[in-house]
DNA sequence: GTTAAGGGTTAACATACTTTAACTTTCATT
DNA sequence: AATGAAAGTTAAAGTATGTTAACCCTTAAC
């Protein structure tokens, strides 16, 4: 399991380390939501689920600690890594008993969070792996990622890997701009001039694939990308 | 629930500090067994099943990191923890990359060891692990692992053993990749040209007995593996 | 000890996928 | 309009995979 689209609870008061962290984990995919204190954190919590918690312990109206033992009195299983400028062990220790699954101290690396993140996720591993099961429209054609299919009028073409991986990108940016490193890195780990080309000739492929709708248009942004463009 | 009784296999050269976290944890009630390099806890691993994995980073014979890695070939479940008196940052996310659970910088508490250990087998033990599972669903067949048999309709159908074993890989990743080199090592210990051909023989065996459902699919991932593809 | 069956590997050939190369066209800039 | 960089396109080259059948072991029956 990816940690795309992980539902993340923030909670931080820290202004420029909030939106710093806000910032980065939504950028890294996932779907977060920021709380600037201990109440608003856990009417969210209550409100609807999330896949992981990330609380500060220091926070205004209710601390971490706090949220924390109210949320596992009801919810024993959603993951919670508390932040803390304290490194004191007995905090710790608290953190820990009261349910934690990891405990930083600042400053760390947002790199390191999110490999904790990751870390964590894997022993979890909850039943909703649909989250992998992807269908987009396109035009007239349907796009089934898991099967690397497209169809239309009942005409099925199998796509390649390397076709399939493309063409998701494009989707999940419909109509919007997919730049070109990041489809580089994505795709094929690293922005060199020869992937950059191998992309083009598999935009080519692409093109041809989807001509049967003439409204259909994957469309160049010179020195930036590509967008695919549906009406 | 408690950690009591986990099997763990520590793996630290340092005597002083080895010895002191090989008599705290076995005080706390944990059956550990302490090596001090790198091979000889490969060694003790393959002879025996651990809980836990506890592995300094810099050892004699072989690095922690190494160790690792050549667990995770065969092994994606065990959990790891590395300890280490570097904290650099791209240490800490090489760890995290080969599979690691966590990753301590000492000097650290004991006791935020143990509960880290608690962390981590909590999550182990509630998060649904296929690793086990005898009995699958693929589509309108089901899979006996332990009887290899595979039956639809109630028409049976006897399974090799290396045809087993890559259905059974299959399983676990269902509808995810399952990566050539992890299968070759698990199921023919070893990733060399030959033993792939004879995966890729496996794969088309696997494939004529799977056809009777057409929603059931065996898909390459060009240059990386196989996803077992199922509505 | 021979033999046949079953399981697994290797060989051989066919096909599919990806990258590279070469040439053409478009674009931004001057 | 001239220029160089980026993108479009096609085909060839280089790998990876699909498939079938022959081959080679081991085992167990005779």
């Amino acid at each position: 399991m990816s940690i795309k689209n992980l539902k993340v609870l923030l909670a931080e008061d820290d202004e420029s380390l909030g939106m710093l962290l806000f910032e980065y984990l939504k950028a890294k995919g996932l779907d977060v939501e920021h709380v600037k204190d201990g109440v608003a954190a856990f009417n969210a919590f209550k409100k609807s689920t999330f896949d992981i918690c990330i609380f500060d312990v220091m926070m205004p109206k209710e601390d971490g600690f706090t949220l924390a033992k109210r949320i596992r009195a009801t919810d024993k299983s959603t993951p919670i890594i508390f932040l803390t400028a304290k490194s004191l062990k007995e905090d710790i220790i608290e953190g820990f008993l009261i349910g934690a699954d990891d405990y930083m101290t600042k400053p760390f690396s947002m790199e390191e969070l999110l490999l904790r993140i990751d870390a964590i996720m894997r022993r979890v591993k909850t039943g909703n792996n649909n989250e992998d099961v992807e269908f987009f429209d396109i035009g007239k054609y349907s796009f089934d990622v898991k099967k690397q299919v497209i169809t239309i009028n009942e005409k099925t073409q199998k796509l390649t890997t390397k076709e399939s991986e493309l063409l998701r990108l494009l989707c999940i940016n419909m109509n919007g701009l997919l730049e070109r490193n990041y489809a580089l890195e994505n795709i094929w780990q690293e922005d060199s001039y020869f992937n950059a080309r191998s992309m083009d000739v598999y935009i080519t492929k692409l093109r041809k694939y989807l001509k049967e709708d003439p409204q259909i248009e994957i469309i160049n942004i010179h020195g930036k990308g590509f967008k695919l463009v549906v009406p």
